[in-house]
RNA sequence: GGGCGCUUAGCUCAGCUGGUCAGAGCAGCUGGUUUACAACCAGCCGGUCGGGGGUUCGAGUCCCUCAGCGCCCACCA
């Protein structure tokens, strides 16, 4: 035991001791109600360590290490998620390279020392190296911060979400999906950016106030006089307009349903329909349908059966189009092409210019652009809005199970409760099935190809697959069965699928990846379904949703019982993520500063669900918890001397058996609120009392059980301390994991992580008697007179006379010894009468 | 447009099924240093619990309503 404890730099010895003793290994002996089995969210390795980095898993550790210490085998594993469009952006800009699959792979390849400032394009397999040489080490940054903040993962049960396991489950789960007809492939209108180019999931885009303008444009009428005057955002799109569209409803365009206007511009005969989405009180009630400028223009065409006329290409420019062919018939295609040709090739921006001005000259443009402000879907990670292009992608069939999936976010058990309403909210708005190909490089590729038509065209109806035991493939690089490399690409012969698995068709099936499904049948019974799902709320509609979806394909039941939904971090004022306080936290620098446990302190007040201020203050108070821990330790350890702490039994004086059953309450308590993942109140509990003992009751009885006497109050003193703290300890041990452990090595062999949970069993029974409150009381008013004249607490007191009940009087009593000594007093007297201490100080002329 | 959450001392937050619930820590102020702890200890100051209405013997605690903040969802011409 150190003379002078400090916390500061105790973590890394006991980091070592633990690993040493393999005390966080999983021991799959074990059956799965011994199991406490935790779905830990692999963090995106590509991103920045942040402190939002540290809350969230800081509250899964917490209650792992409680569900350890209460005697559960404890499945805590640890993934990273490093494939996906965030490690690709990142290796482009870090490398200064891009990923161009026409490019031949060099083996030799090494990027340029410095990023070239137009990047260089280079194969896939170099692309994809590049993408695994900068994750390997961010995760090793990763790796070295969840060990000093001290998570109690199972190191061995390290995986990566691009790792061989993930893939093989990947493409594992993927095929079994499509074998139930649950995947399918179709070509059709699908959310596209054009900058990554590729495809977008409904849960990835987002909305954002973007300016725009109204457009009032003229369709001259071809069956009456006049014309039909639409308003428009998207002028440019006018080439791909099917249809005009109204409210079935609305008086003012009945009478035109069926008939037909010509497009401004190109001449072509385009209905009037009806449909229940048009709103009369947009525009002018009456809008222009085009394949496609929107999510609404994709419902339209696809209920109205109109006919397809798509022009945005993958690359976000205006393709090619003949106005004459058939599906662009035209009342004059020479000057419908005309007028195309100026925008053929032209980005979106481009091209509405060119076309308002077109417009104007035509006198087809009413009125002059009225500018507003308007909702446009992006992708959360991109720059320019969304475009609808129609191309074949992956879908797993997530529509038809819109009311088992709501009965299944019913059976969760959420912390918070309200966090269903996310998921509910998500599940009841899906309209459209779950897409998961993406036009991506660096991920986990569809195990399929698809043989290749004496046309030359591939035959996407009848893809051809790999068996389970080959898994996983890249049908790149690898053969289907019964070819050879010489038919790939060629009629008669074959070709894989070119996409790779969007991120989300991977972390899906975390619970499968970690429990070994299929691979370790036996190591899967035991720890699946598992028992809790920590994760932050942005990915709800994403990560839970898709791992529910997942489960329930796959074996009919809920990955896991409880799901816990972490808070947001937000900066010191409040504000998320301003970068305007200049002073950027890195997670390491305050585990350095502050210690480990003073910032797990800070992360533990945060309850599940609750946003929490990165408050330095609050870290400095559990710093000093934790110092505090180690001085009291210290204290009551060390006068102990080398004689065993004598057992609970010997504690008979009534102030010590007060305090210890007032501890049980405490146990009680903390065990109740940790069994509900209210960490945090078990925290603030154990916390105020752990106080409560250092500055009262040791206060009270350390000149009994550390003066010169060896009698029965003394080991009564004694008996209560060693028990009090041993129970104290471990309460605190699922928080302040260094702390705790640094004392209670002093006195014990094995980690206070492989202890057991304190219990009421441990304690004294019966109620407590008011001893230590009373006294305590006491002990309060006679501080206050010594703070008031001024004067050390060590001053003597001439008298202290206390009124009060009956009952009160005779709990005081009780203590009377230990008053005496904790406060210097010389006489104390004990009288009925309203509550009342009167106290005078030695040598004061005041009574 | 719909939904969810929040609004309690200067700051960060507790207040679980309505009755010692008006609390804690930080900050501030006043004191105390040498036998656990000065990165400490003791004490003090400080709030009509966002506004308004209602239910009740009694409401931060339940209901209605308004306001502000935050977040989620939305078919956005």
């Amino acid at each position: 035991m150190p003379e002078r404890p400090s916390i500061d730099g105790i973590e890394a010895p006991i980091i070592e001791q633990w690993d040493r003793d393999g005390l966080y290994r999983f021991d799959r002996s074990k059956r799965r109600d011994e199991i406490f089995s935790i779905d830990t969210p692999p963090p995106t390795v590509s991103g920045a360590l942040h402190m939002g980095s540290v809350f969230g898993y800081t509250h899964t550790d917490c209650i792992a290490r409680y569900q350890r210490m209460r005697g559960r085998e404890v499945f805590y594993p640890m993934g990273w998620d490093d494939n996906g469009l965030a490690t690709e952006r990142r290796v482009e800009n870090f490398f200064g390279v891009r990923c161009d699959p026409a490019v031949p792979y060099d083996a030799d390849f090494e990027p340029p020392a410095t990023p070239p400032k137009d990047k260089l394009p280079i194969s896939r397999p170099n692309f994809v190296a590049l993408c695994q040489r900068l994750t390997e080490e961010d995760e090793l940054a990763f790796k070295a911060l969840w060990t000093r903040l001290g998570l109690s993962v199972d190191w061995s049960l390290e995986y990566a979400t691009v790792g061989v396991r993930s893939r093989r489950q990947s493409q594992r789960a993927f095929l079994r999906m499509l074998a139930r007809g649950e995947a399918y492939s179709t070509e059709a209108p699908t959310l596209w950016d054009v900058d990554f180019r590729t495809a977008v999931s409904q849960a990835e885009m987002e909305d954002r106030d973007h300016p725009g303008a109204y457009h009032r444009v003229a369709f001259p009428r071809v069956d009456g006089d006049g014309a039909i005057e639409i308003e428009t955002t998207r002028p440019e799109l006018l080439a791909s307009c099917v249809a005009l569209v109204a409210h079935p409803d609305d008086a003012r365009y009945r009478p035109l349903m069926g008939t037909s206007v010509r497009t401004p511009l190109y001449g072509v005969r385009v209905p009037v329909v009806a449909h229940g989405l048009a709103d009369p009180e947009k525009g002018t009630g009456i809008a222009m349908v085009c394949t496609f400028g929107d999510t609404t223009d994709v419902v339209w065409w696809r209920d109205l059966d109109l006919p397809l006329r798509a022009l945005i290409g993958r690359d976000g420019r205006f393709g090619p189009a003949t106005f004459g062919a058939p599906g662009w018939e035209s009342a004059d295609p020479a000057a419908a092409n005309e007028a195309y040709a100026q925008i053929a090739g032209k980005t979106v921006r481009q091209a509405q210019a060119v076309v308002v001005d077109q417009l104007r000259t035509a006198g087809a443009l009413v009125g002059e652009p009225t500018p507003i402000r308007h909702p446009v879907k992006f992708y959360e990670k991109g720059e320019r809005p969304l475009e609808i292009v129609t191309s074949r992608q992956w879908f797993v069939a997530t529509l038809r199970m819109r009311d088992r999936l709501l009965e299944l976010g019913g059976q969760i058990d959420w912390r918070p409760p309200h966090m269903e309403h996310r998921y509910r909210a998500w599940v009841e708005g899906l309209n459209t099935d779950w897409s998961i190909s993406r036009q991506r490089f660096f991920g986990v590729p569809f195990p399929v190809w698809y043989p290749v038509r004496a046309d030359g065209v591939a035959d996407y109806a009848h893809p051809i697959v790999p068996d389970e035991d080959r898994l996983p493939i890249d049908p790149s690089s690898d053969l289907p069965p019964g070819y050879d490399a010489a038919q790939r690409g060629i009629p008669g012969g074959f070709v894989g699928d070119p996409d790779v698995m969007d991120t989300w068709a991977t972390s899906s099936l975390t619970p499968q990846i970690v429990g070994g499904w299929v691979d370790d049948e036996d190591l899967f019974e035991r720890v699946f379904p598992m028992d809790l799902r920590p994760q932050g709320p942005e990915i709800i509609r994403t990560w839970l949703f898709s791992t529910v979806v997942r489960s329930e394909l796959e074996f009919g039941v809920l990955p896991w019982r409880h799901a816990m939904i972490n808070g947001w971090v937000l900066d010191p004022d409040r504000k998320k993520l301003s970068k305007s306080s200049g002073h950027v936290t890195t997670p390491m620098g305050l585990l350095e500063e502050i210690g480990s446990d003073g910032v797990r302190y800070w992360a533990a007040k945060g309850r599940p669900g609750t946003d929490t201020a990165e408050d330095m203050g609050q870290m400095k108070v559990g710093r000093r918890l934790a110092v505090k821990v180690l001085n009291a330790s210290r204290f009551v350890l060390g006068r102990l001397g080398d004689a065993a702490v004598p057992g609970v039994d010997a504690a008979t004086a009534p102030i010590d058996r007060d305090l210890l059953t007032e501890l049980a309450s405490v146990v009680d308590e903390a065990t109740a609120a940790l069994d509900r993942f209210d960490y945090a109140r078990a925290l603030e509990h154990t916390e105020s009392f752990f106080w409560r003992f250092c500055d009262d009751y040791v206060e009270l009885v350390k000149a009994r059980a550390y003066g010169e006497r060896d009698d029965d109050d003394a080991r009564s003193a004694r008996a209560a301390l060693g028990t009090a703290l041993s129970v104290l300890l471990r309460l605190l041990a699922p928080f302040l994991p260094f702390a705790t452990e640094e004392a209670w090595r002093w006195s014990h062999a094995d980690s206070i992580h492989s202890s057991g949970w304190p219990t009421r069993e441990e304690l004294a029974e019966g109620a407590p008697h008011g001893v230590l409150d009373a006294t305590s009381w006491v002990l309060g008013a006679v501080r206050r007179e010594k703070s008031a004249a001024k004067v050390s607490m060590k001053a003597p007191v001439a008298s202290v006379v206390v009124h009060g009940p009956a009952a009160r009087l005779a709990a005081i009593d009780a203590a009377r010894g230990d008053l005496l000594e904790a406060g210097a007093i010389d006489r104390l007297e004990l009288a009925d009468g309203d509550d009342a201490v009167d106290v005078e100080l030695a040598g004061s002329s005041a009574g």
